[in-house]
RNA sequence: CGCGGUGUGGAGCAGCUAGGUAGCUCGUCGGGCUCAUAACCCGAAGGUCGUUGGUUCAAAUCCAGCCGCCGCAA
């Protein structure tokens, strides 16, 4: 078929390389546009750029689809261009009306959950914040709402006790090219089923602030252990900002330490709001590079007793 | 020109403010003790102190440039 692609982080990159190695023709790729990021503000193209350069596929970048110069250009190109079908995943924008009934098939959309939860920007990052025991790769039918359209292929898959963001995410991503050739292939053979979403079942995951990646030890130890895997927290040790990316729950209490106390200096095990205490696996303090807490701990003597400071 | 941190044997750090034998906690190798051990004891190897240049009798330490890694902020 002659498709379009729309994408813009990683997540997308092993969509687009599927297609761009399938029988299926890429016309052009559209991401977002280049923005100053990272220090020194430098222009830092999208991961989808990088990809479809290496396919030599034609990339556009439009501000926005639905209104002004930008719009109306792409409209016409998307015309010109005619494809079958439009490919989205996680690009950013949300289509017009106009882009979503242009392609014979309509656009295809690959989200990163079991429809109809966890709809919205950060799917991923909410089902482990959530503590959810799986998750999965929803492809479908885009209408004009936001993650509403009918479901195509859904496939899930479990999600580990100590399992992060970053690891779910590069699962995730790889699962959803397989779901989307799969669609694509189910859609020229006409055996699909559209699934009408459940609007009843539905929620929505919001974009992440910093303040939710704040680590409150006065909750439970399980809610912490969710925010370090779901969204990299952090706490405040001496002043200073530590990342934790990974840790365990030990299943140990304690009766007279503090929340966030640091009762074993040995392993880095921190109490937490329920008395159960939670053991730091992987950290990263201000200016150095992300270590295992063995390597943190060798040049960093903490002491027992020490308290990680609640404020952010 | 957004703000800031950091680069020292394999790992994580100290030393730099007041220049002058390169240190700590581990790891590795050898030996010892032990029924045994990730425990303990003894010993050894291993470093152009990111790089270039400058100041100096003397620079890991002071000055300038460059490179690398990272946090914040967007």
């Amino acid at each position: 078929m002659k498709t379009i692609f729309m994408g813009t982080p990683d997540f997308a990159v092993p969509c687009l390389k599927a297609l761009a190695e399938s029988s299926h023709e890429v016309m052009a790729v559209f991401t977002q546009p280049d923005k100053p990021k990272g220090r020194g503000y430098k222009m830092i193209p999208t991961p989808v750029k990088t990809a479809a350069a290496e396919y030599d596929i034609p990339v556009y970048q439009p501000l926005s689809l639905r209104k002004g110069d930008d719009a109306e250009e792409s409209m016409k190109l998307l015309r010109e261009l005619a494809p079958d079908i439009i490919i989205v995943a996680a690009y950013g924008q949300i289509l017009p009306k106009e882009v979503l009934e242009l392609p014979k098939y309509g656009c295809v959309n690959i989200h990163a959950s079991l429809l109809p939860k966890y709809r919205g920007a950060a799917p991923i990052n909410w089902v482990i914040l959530n503590g959810e025991k799986e998750t999965g790769i929803t492809s479908m039918q885009m209408g004009e709402g936001l993650d509403t359209g009918d479901m195509l292929i859904k496939r899930a898959t479990e999600i580990g006790e100590n399992e992060t963001y970053q690891e779910l995410y590069s699962r995730l991503s790889d699962m959803g090219a397989e779901v989307l050739m799969d669609t694509l292939s189910a859609i020229e053979n006409g055996t699909l089923t559209p699934e009408k979403q459940d609007d009843s079942l539905t929620c929505y995951s919001p974009m992440i602030t910093k303040e939710m990646c704040a680590l409150d030890f006065n909750k439970s130890a399980a809610e912490v252990h969710n925010t370090i895997r779901g969204v990299t927290g952090f706490a405040m040790l001496d002043g200073k900002r530590l990342k934790i990316f990974a840790s365990s729950l030990t299943g140990k209490t304690s009766a007279d330490a503090a929340n966030g106390e640091i009762v074993d200096t040995a392993s880095f095990d921190v109490k937490c709001g329920d008395g159960q205490i939670i053991r730091f696996l992987e950290v990263q303090p201000e200016g150095k590079k992300r270590m295992k807490v063995s390597d943190f701990l060798r040049g960093n003597k903490l002491s027992t007793g020490k308290i990680f400071n609640q404020e952010v």
